[in-house]
DNA sequence: CCTACGATCTGCT
DNA sequence: GCAGATCGTAGGG
């Protein structure tokens, strides 16, 4: 419940440059506090979304649907859909109203909370399977698509800056996962992940 | 209404 | 390496 960083402010989300927003994730804290209960991990591995000229995203040319209206929303809070009929993917929204940018989160190294983060991954052991990659830390931080729309400077969910900084050279970029269907878009470097880290998603 | 498919993960071979 | 899970969403008739 009590916050052990600063927490991001309104302004860190209303950037119009989410590759920017997207690269500045990279060892933020993301926290949750569901049914009273806190957990939380580092931001190790993120991908840019943009709504304008990116047929990677859900809100590409201004598609808005009942789903990706939360996107149009203001940054600052959560995006969360379910993928594959089965895993709640978590997104950030960036950006000001009307322009639906999102950073999607797909891997965090658990700082907070590990015995509950484990049980909720039905895992013994604190190893990168508990939380490398989309699906699996949103199991693991308890986080649904109930979420979809959650304020991020409110009380469930929240991201700090816990002072773990960050060189642009501990930073490698690459292409997006998962979005071959976004043609020659699905080859710009919009994914970023921490140098020599093994809380990373697998290809 | 109907159909195809997805910003993935797991377990089995 | 590969298939199955599992259901909301988007697009077309």
């Amino acid at each position: 419940m009590h916050s052990q960083g600063k927490i991001l402010p309104q302004q860190f989300y209303e950037l119009d440059d989410v590759v920017a927003v997207s690269r500045r994730l990279l060892g933020k804290v993301l926290c949750t506090n569901i049914r009273g209960q806190t957990s939380a991990g580092v931001i190790t591995e993120t991908e840019a979304y943009c709504g304008r000229n990116d047929k990677a995203c859900h809100a590409n040319d201004g598609l808005r649907t009942a789903r990706t209206e939360t996107m149009y929303g203001p940054g600052g809070r959560a995006y969360v859909y379910l993928c594959y009929g089965i895993h709640h993917l978590f997104n950030v929204v960036t950006n000001r109203e009307g322009l639906a940018d999102a950073v999607l989160i797909r891997s965090v190294r658990p700082v907070e909370g590990h015995s509950l983060m484990l049980e909720r991954r039905s895992r013994d052991a604190l190893t990168p399977v508990v939380s490398n990659g989309p699906g699996k830390l949103t199991q693991a931080l308890g986080i649904t698509t109930g979420d979809d729309g959650v304020n991020l400077l409110g009380e469930r969910i929240w991201i700090e800056d816990r002072g773990h900084s960050v060189a642009a050279a501990d930073i490698i970029a690459s292409p997006r996962i998962g979005v071959d269907y976004a043609g020659n878009h699905a080859l710009r470097p919009w994914r970023f992940y921490l140098k020599d880290t093994p809380w990373v998603s697998q290809q």
